[in-house]
DNA sequence: GTTAGCACTCTCATGCGTCGAGTGCTAATG
DNA sequence: CATTAGCACTCGACGCATGAGAGTGCTAAC
């Protein structure tokens, strides 16, 4: 039998391993030569299966807890199994229902982060995750103001029907409601709607013409508002969901173990670093055991998808749980989940009575 | 020696049962005669502290995990303890420090509660919750309305400098921008600056007083203002902080029971009930065990506290951790965030630059 | 009421032998 | 030359006995 991939592997080896990792998968256990004959479906004794054995473990795919086991699947393993031996199932029926009629899509951005964060938890029994969407498009609705103390203003950004922001800026003067009207409805004439680029550009272009004090305002009222956007790009955060349920998983039990892991979901910080590699590519991305880089997730894969919104990606979601995961089956959840949410998040999608 | 207290335990049961508790406190074992008759500073004899604990044990105060171990304390070994022999220890001003320090008092009530329930949290090693305060204390300065599309309104309170909170409500009918501008003059004019308690009990009176003469849009501003209020009201929540000191503990180290505990913290309901009735009473409150009525929290005691400004009690506060805990200490931590977090909510207080 | 003495109980750690699973190696085989 | 049968070997899991240590309850004496 010739090589018929230009990998290191032999076709036999990869169907051995193929069905080495989706046995360890289904049960956990490390799986001998024997169970491997019965399964592999090929004419072969344990002897010779352990003979491949061997050179598999050579290369780094499996490895034996001790002497008289028989082998897993290392990180390398796994990785080479949803790279090139996963045979994705399609979704049941059922799950799909599921995810399209529990998402909550009456609420804001945030419920329906929220409801999509649950739904992947309950749908895998892992940990979900979903950042926050970026507003990339930098559009706002309307904007109004309010004088406050001194000469404080508050600034309400509403961005669509059920997103509004707040700030409270500090202006050079006191300004009336009366001016602040003015100017309120000066911006939303002009520019509701339209992207905040070009909102600063044609302000920049008028600075001339409108008296100075109120430019002044205006420019400082823009820049709240590009506040109000960046921060919401910078301020990126993700909700999480169902982290108890990685409790249920003989290879994270210990309690040591699950502190390091709930403590890294609490500080944000590397998840998100890796949740933002996610960003990037399209389609959906698996992160195995330490190869994101942390040691933190040793023994844990994350799946994850972008999801995106007339073309633009708007953020990240996933699962997270253990190596040990049935891929075939997580990541076509997975995979409908970024795109309902995109759909939900669409406020031209037919489905949104906006 | 005559029962110098009204109680079913004497003078030396009570003294053995202090050292008892305390011993175990502080090294988690269960706690033999000889230690006792070492400890307890009394010429008795391990055979007679045996008699003694024979005593303690059928009144329930103490159990043997096994016959030949030591005694340890009951639940109702510990609630004796904690209402009856417990002594206080004062701070050490390192702790006073760190709380009056590092309470964050930069931002607004909801980044002020996350402070307070951190540092309750880092200081005890345990779990931190503190609620969200009520609002109903204090006066909102104004309101505003703006049309959203259909029936949607958006409703802004700004309840002070810091605190600015919208919610999007849905009416009966549409309201254009000039009625609204006239229901939110109305309120501003009649209302601003006063306790909302005494908004919405003018309000009701309002509603039946006018209901003829004036127009419909009246009945709905009572009815909007009504909604927003109310919805502040029974917004109750708390801020959780350091769930994951709790898999430190060893009595709490089995994975199955910190899986029930933290599913707890998730649902909230479980938690807020036992924090509502600390509400009630002032002063610190100790729950242990499962007397909460809840099986969740057995192995489990909570501290909490109210905390109150200007006499009003807004809110509760407190730890949760393992039974064995050492009260003299987590107590007065509680007692002191509590004053602390009180003051610092308080727009009167001096230390508020408002 | 208190105490010394003693038999008893229970946990925990240790060691030992056995079983079962699975391996690696070697020599035989088609 | 790849494949296979055979076999010795290794390792973890389990059950069992054993002994030490801690602490108790009971009884009889003080």
């Amino acid at each position: 039998m010739a090589e018929s991939d230009y990998s290191e592997l032999g076709e036999r080896a990869q169907h051995l391993l193929k069905v080495l990792v989706q046995r360890h998968i289904r049960d956990g256990q490390p799986v001998g030569s024997r169970a491997l004959t019965r399964e592999s479906g090929l004419p072969l004794s344990p002897a010779t299966i352990r003979n491949v054995m061997s050179d598999l473990e050579d290369l780094g795919y499996v490895q034996a807890p001790h002497t008289s086991a028989g082998r897993i699947p290392t990180d390398k393993g796994y990785r080479f199994f949803v790279d090139s031996l996963l045979t994705v199932r399609s979704l049941p029926v059922s799950d799909i229902d599921q995810l399209k009629i529990r998402l909550d899509r009456s609420g804001g951005a945030e419920a329906l982060v929220g409801s999509a964060s649950n739904l992947l938890s309950g749908l895998t029994r892992y940990a979900g995750l979903v950042t926050l969407p970026r507003h990339g498009y930098g559009a706002f609705r309307q904007m109004e103001f309010m004088p406050l103390s001194g000469n404080r203003v508050l600034v309400i950004v509403i961005l669509n029907e059920h997103e509004v922001q707040n700030r409270v800026i500090e202006t050079n003067r006191k300004f009336s409601a009366d001016e602040l009207r003015q100017v309120s409805n000066f911006l939303n004439r002009e520019f509701a709607g339209k992207d905040l680029r070009t909102v600063r550009k044609k302000l920049v272009e008028d600075i001339d013409h409108t008296r100075e004090n109120v430019n002044r305002l205006m420019a400082s009222v823009v820049e709240v508002a590009e506040k109000v956007f960046v921060e919401q790009e910078a301020e990126s955060d993700f909700v999480l969901a169902g982290q108890t349920n990685l409790m249920e998983y003989a290879e994270l039990a210990n309690v040591e173990k699950l502190r390091e892991l709930f403590d890294a979901f609490n500080h944000k910080r590397d998840v998100l670093h890796i949740l933002d590699q996610s960003l990037q590519a399209n389609g959906v991305q698996i992160f195995i055991g330490q190869e994101s880089g942390y040691e933190v997730f040793d023994g844990c894969s994350l799946v994850t998808s972008s999801y995106e919104v007339d073309g633009e990606v708007l953020g990240v979601l996933g699962v997270i749980g253990p190596t040990r995961m049935p891929y075939d089956r997580v990541i076509p959840i997975v995979d409908l989940t970024a795109r309902l949410l995109g759909e939900a998040l669409n406020p031209k999608s037919p489905l949104n009575s906006d």
